[in-house]
DNA sequence: TGATATATATCGTAGTACGATATATATATG
DNA sequence: CATATATATATCGTACTACGATATATATCA
């Protein structure tokens, strides 16, 4: 006993609003943009900068594993055995065979994967002082015509 | 004995604050992660799936050349080129040699292209209900200790 | 002890964005 | 109007990297 017109007072609007969705793709790939191209002035691959951060700014009580990183960056584990592997050769990070259980390896950052991390992460701070709120709007536009159910709003 | 404490009410936090920005990149990563899964599930590449959205979801003003689909995704031209070759290939897109500039390339969404894109927005939008408010608690955390002066501000 | 699960590692492969370059069309300039 | 130059797409070979499949080492359980 209802009409379907386009979208008004529906549970969830029918028709998606593309160009929200495609803006919010396009603000989140000019971040990563920056970040890749902030990473290699820095001297060093975007992937690895991640690893750097999700490794330095895992939660504590997370242990920095190849396996939790590999799900941090959501990777599969043998993708970051390799990555660990040329973060090592480049001197970023060491493995430490420690720990209770000798299967695992735990990653540390050196003084130089530090060193680069600290200034990567201050940059990428200062632009997310400008590009965070543009991103911040899309997402919002994005939710905004998504939501579910909304009868009697006020806006 | 030092006063290096945590961050309290300085200009901008001299010490970034790395657990809020690996947050950041990993509620980013999340989303592009389901995306990516989202579109292969469809059938479809995950560049390929951003492509026809960045098509459908183009500002009015712009027109759909190869030139600005690239700008639009972030890749080089010669890119967004053989991605064009792959989508018209797989029967996503059609090229329209038209326009009054004989140099450029309108790029048209097929019909099978308009359904796929319209499959995944809908699911994007539905992830997006859940992702969404993550990804902006991520994002503010890291724009208030980002926040580089805030003295007699307005709010 | 033996069986099985888990963590990391190795290796070959495939996919794709890229730089360098080529071609076609447009525009400027004498 | 002929030529030079700029712009938009296109082509081609290369390099990088995440992946699946598989191997090895250690842990855990029966």
């Amino acid at each position: 006993m209802s009409r379907d017109d386009i979208n008004s007072s529906k549970k969830a609007t029918p028709q998606p609003d593309y160009q929200s969705l495609a803006e919010l793709r396009y603000q989140i790939r000019r971040f990563l943009h920056f970040s890749e191209q902030a990473a290699r002035q820095a001297r060093i691959e975007p992937n690895q900068h991640q690893f750097l951060l999700a490794l330095k700014g895992l939660p504590e009580n997370m242990r920095p594993t190849i396996g939790i990183l590999a799900g941090r960056l959501q990777i599969r584990p043998n993708s970051a055995v390799e990555l660990v592997n040329r973060l090592s050769k480049a001197g970023f990070v060491k493995r430490r065979r420690d720990s209770d259980d000798g299967r695992e390896v735990l990653l540390v950052l050196t003084a130089k994967g530090e060193a680069v991390l600290h200034e990567l992460s201050l940059h990428h701070r200062a632009e997310l002082q400008t590009a965070g709120p543009v991103l911040m709007a899309a997402l919002q536009a994005v939710l905004k015509q998504a939501r579910p159910k909304l009868n009697s709003g006020k806006t």
